[in-house]
DNA sequence: CCACCTTTGACAATATTTGTCAACACATGA
DNA sequence: TCATGTGTTGACAAATATTGTCAAAGGTGG
């Protein structure tokens, strides 16, 4: 279900690391890595960063991915979560302008 | 901060119920309902529904609010957290159509 | 068999959330 | 002044959830 797991692990596959040296790579354990990849196990942006990093890819689209899978499980099978949705826009660009 | 904690304190006061009958009534300490109403506490979307009924108002808009303020937090800061909200956007379309 | 891979489940360690209390400060009216 | 009702605060324990660590298993290829 989750497709930044996923995409983990086809990336750390074309890079050609073992899921022992990607994850003794960035200091976590094999078998968290492994759970991570296949969805079964929350992980951090940090750590999506960190992977990233190791296997030299832009991480742009793999934390937009991240966040809103985040996004998207806190609101799975609410029935108005998209409405929910329009209005995080809105308030979101709102504050976006008022900050800077 | 809270938006929603904001509406909850007005819509009691408008209904008539001090701090303490309100959290009686819904079953919850004082401290906490004082807590929440200023957004100094987390709270649930059941506890939103509680409050709503027994205030006897509609409950969509504040649950919208409530859902969109969870995002909001999860979001803050972020970068791309625009950019989130709208592949959010698109995946909870998506998995609408192919729902029913 | 050996060396490497990934997966699994169990468990402890930590962190976070939630519930419960007691005390405080303030105002009002008897 | 005293009792009563209002909301607020901080401390703390209890309950949950997240995270870290291990050991063992099963698979594959040399």
């Amino acid at each position: 279900m989750s497709t930044v797991g996923l995409q983990l692990r086809e990336l750390r596959e074309k890079a050609g690391f073992s899921l022992r040296k990607a994850a003794v790579a960035i200091d976590i354990d094999v078998a968290v890595l492994s759970k991570i990849e296949r969805g079964e196990r929350k992980f951090s942006k940090e750590l999506v960063l960190k992977l990233a990093e190791l296997y030299k890819t832009d991480s742009d689209k793999l934390v937009i991915d991240y966040l809103s899978e985040k996004v998207l499980y806190e609101l799975q099978d609410e029935e108005f979560g998209l409405e929910a949705l329009k209005v995080a826009e809105k308030q979101f660009n709102y504050k976006k302008q008022n900050e800077q």
